[in-house]
DNA sequence: CTTACTCCTTGACGTAAATCAAAGACGCGC
DNA sequence: GCGCGTCTTTGATTTACGTCAAGGAGTAAG
């Protein structure tokens, strides 16, 4: 998602562990002092829901830690996540008012939330965070179009694959690395949670992690400890050149 | 989309026969003026292609009359259609240097389109266009990710469902109506093309067509001109209650 | 008119993934 | 320890859709 970049220098707004990537890099300081007067905190457990669909939303977030997902439903049933947040990444809509989608916290959740109203007057008073804003969803845009390719048309092991790059690409970004060689990492989701994101069953998730195991692709520690032994082996399973560039 | 809503005044932007709706229906009257000094208009024939992936792409545009498509593929061929553009809507990224995806036309096509280094000068002496240029890029975001549940979810027939009553309503905005009982529109795609946008293959695209011709859900006349005797019922089938808001 | 092209339809068959079903693994409270 | 919940794995079977193949319909050129 790149902003001007990863973080290089120690966060700056108060107590907040993170960098909140709805902000230039460039010019943070001001920004992110008129920023820390609007703020407040929200955590969530594991499972409990943020917000549903078409419920009034009067705030915008940064995740700071843990994992939440986005997801829509068919009345019967059906379910289909349409994105992930983790830590850094951006929730909200300055000129809505009602949550598109559902948004779930998987793992236990802290927010940093702003409200609304004061975000949205800071956007008209400072155009290059509202430029910057724009620049995002651009490239939440791409990473839905990217994820449309590995819907419709990606066999389900590509599928696994292309998910677990991106996870593990993300999380080695955190740390500052570029995503090669030996990886691991920790996938904050149910089988049945990554099942909702690749358009697939949960058995058949099992089963193509079993495969990838068994053939060599990935190692596990427990069921959610992922191992990758060698990176690029996994991008030539996920079947497409894009790296994962997506969803960073 | 929706904008400040369907045109219900004149256009204003020269000779331009639409309403372009990166601008606000509300001010456009010195946007439009301003807009103008910058356009020019550049036509393709269909089955042309307007910009390849990862191109330079040195401007913005709306569509004035037909209809392309953004294509993203993998290196053995498998394609994906991850937007339609129809008139009036709007392509381009500023901020972006490199066009994301392949534009084809698959009708006769014409674009109105604005070179990006002034449009985006516009943008940051007009705020409240480059808020509206946010909305647009939020629905269009909404637009993917409705479409993300489609391809996971859905099954061949509501695929089918769904493009037809996305189009279908999108035609009748076109004219001013709410799309409701009996429907006639120009489906200004391929079998091939309405495939790749679903995810299938397009024999099942035919056979589905034939099947919902079969029920009575639709009427064909030719292969491309598509009847609905009622809309009601064809959402039915489209196993959703968003009656297509979307993409609209 | 014939030929040739593109696009579409329909059929027969194969297969990847869904569904149905059972049992294992892990954690947690008692 | 034991029971009980949730999550996961694995197997057997079904099915929706893909693949392969043949032919039809519309249109443009000769």
């Amino acid at each position: 998602m790149s902003l001007h970049e990863v973080p290089t220098v120690a966060p700056k707004c108060g107590d907040c562990p993170i960098r909140h990537r709805a902000v230039c890099a460039r010019c943070e300081v001001d920004e992110l002092a008129l920023l820390d007067a609007i703020k407040y905190y929200r955590s969530f457990e594991a499972g409990q829901t943020v917000i549903w669909a078409g419920d009034r939303m009067d705030f915008v977030a940064s995740v700071v830690t843990g994992v939440a997902t986005l997801t829509q439903t068919l009345e019967d049933g059906r379910t289909q996540m349409v994105g992930l947040l983790l830590p850094s990444d951006f929730m909200g809509r300055p000129g809505r008012t009602n949550a598109p989608y559902n948004v779930t916290a998987t793992t236990d959740l802290l927010m940093c939330c702003f409200r609304k109203k004061p975000f949205e007057e800071l956007l008209s008073k400072t155009p290059h965070i509202a430029q910057r804003l724009l620049e995002m969803t651009l490239d939440e845009l791409d990473a839905a179009r990217e994820w449309m390719l590995l819907l419709g048309r990606k066999t389900a092991r590509e599928k696994i694959a292309s998910l677990l790059a991106i996870v593990g690409r993300r999380d080695a970004s955190l740390n500052l690395r570029a995503p090669s060689g030996r990886l691991a990492f920790d996938l904050a989701l149910t089988r049945e949670a990554m099942a909702d994101y690749l358009g697939l069953t949960l058995e058949t998730v099992s089963r193509q992690m079993s495969a990838l195991k068994r053939d060599g692709v990935i190692e596990l520690e427990g069921k959610r400890h992922v191992i990758v032994p060698d990176y690029d082996l996994l991008l030539d399973e996920a079947g497409d050149d894009s790296d994962g560039g997506f969803l960073v």
